[in-house]
DNA sequence: AGATGATAGGTTATAGAGTAACATAGCTGG
DNA sequence: CCAGCTATGTTACTCTATAACCTATCATCT
């Protein structure tokens, strides 16, 4: 049977964003970490949609946002905590930052990256997980940590021509 | 049952080397492309071990060798090169390329990476391929590549204590 | 409240990875 | 030999990321 995600779904994306930033501070708080002003801001940038962005792209949006106008490392440290407290991953293949939506579950990093749009879906399955830490220890492996970036189409994008393809929205 | 790789395996490396270069001629010869010196002497330095290299290392070596110094477009281009033709793969969480031992068959990229010595071992097991197209399809994604990186500790080096990790041999 | 140490953020400069655009060389087929 | 294609050289630049150092803010103890 057949999943659609809820990013590749019409959905409520600000209940998204609420979700994601609440998860965030009640983390943040149990863990006696400090959810700054900034951190909090470049996550929700993060949140706007389920797309990696880069960090020059969120340089620019603090930017926009007329709040701030920030230099790299800044963005970089903000990035590094995020990714450190599980509240945001990094895909390697695009050079980008995308948000967790569960980051108190520890879990490995898979993700499905649409080539068309876009979108990046992350993908919940603790048994692929399994095997692939069996497939290593077969090999002598000690598993740390996993990066699964699967390109391709999703659901939206494989259903329309070709000519009808955007990379950005 | 454990299985060691041989990148992990005290081994006659002269003969991953020679075999390489003659897969890769023959390759060429049979899709009637061009390897050429340059080329040939990328991949060459590419598999002086199992180990990733970027390509301003390669770069590097290149002048070293003394035969000629280029310029980052003339690396790319041999990679971009050896890239489309299977016989290299990429590895995204380091921005580096790796030897392919087996650029005849049709596989995906599937790594486990050793952060202590920086060894990369390339899997083989088309049902982890398989899976990932299955768990895929049940979002309604349609795979065109598949990048699985792990990373950890490799046989030998989960074996030696912390203190004797070493990242570069 | 004031001092003190730790953590976060600001600033400047630079390292590292990759590409655009255009010029030249070298092979290939008429 | 010439024409056209492919490969490489060259210059300049973009994008991604970090080092080093300085300042501000917070947290706690007295």
């Amino acid at each position: 049977m057949e999943h659609t995600p809820i990013a590749c779904s019409h959905h409520d994306h600000n209940h998204c964003i609420s979700d994601a930033l609440e998860a965030a501070r009640q983390l943040c708080l149990g863990r006696g970490v400090r959810l700054t002003d900034l951190r909090l801001q470049v996550l929700e940038l993060i949140w706007q949609n389920h797309k990696p962005l880069g960090a020059y792209t969120l340089m620019e949006m603090l930017g926009k946002a007329n709040t701030r106008r920030v230099a790299p490392p800044t963005v970089y440290r903000a990035l590094d905590f995020l990714l450190e407290q599980g509240l945001i991953h990094r895909i390697n293949v695009l050079n980008a930052f995308i948000g967790c939506p569960s980051p108190t579950t520890k879990h490995q990093s898979h993700f499905l990256i649409c080539r068309a749009c876009g979108i990046a879906i992350e993908l919940n399955q603790p048994e692929l997980s399994q095997q692939i830490i069996s497939v290593a220890r077969d090999a002598g492996f000690a598993v740390e940590t996993q990066s699964l970036e699967v390109s391709g189409l999703c659901a939206n994008c494989a259903g329309n021509t070709e000519h009808s393809e955007h990379r950005h929205e």
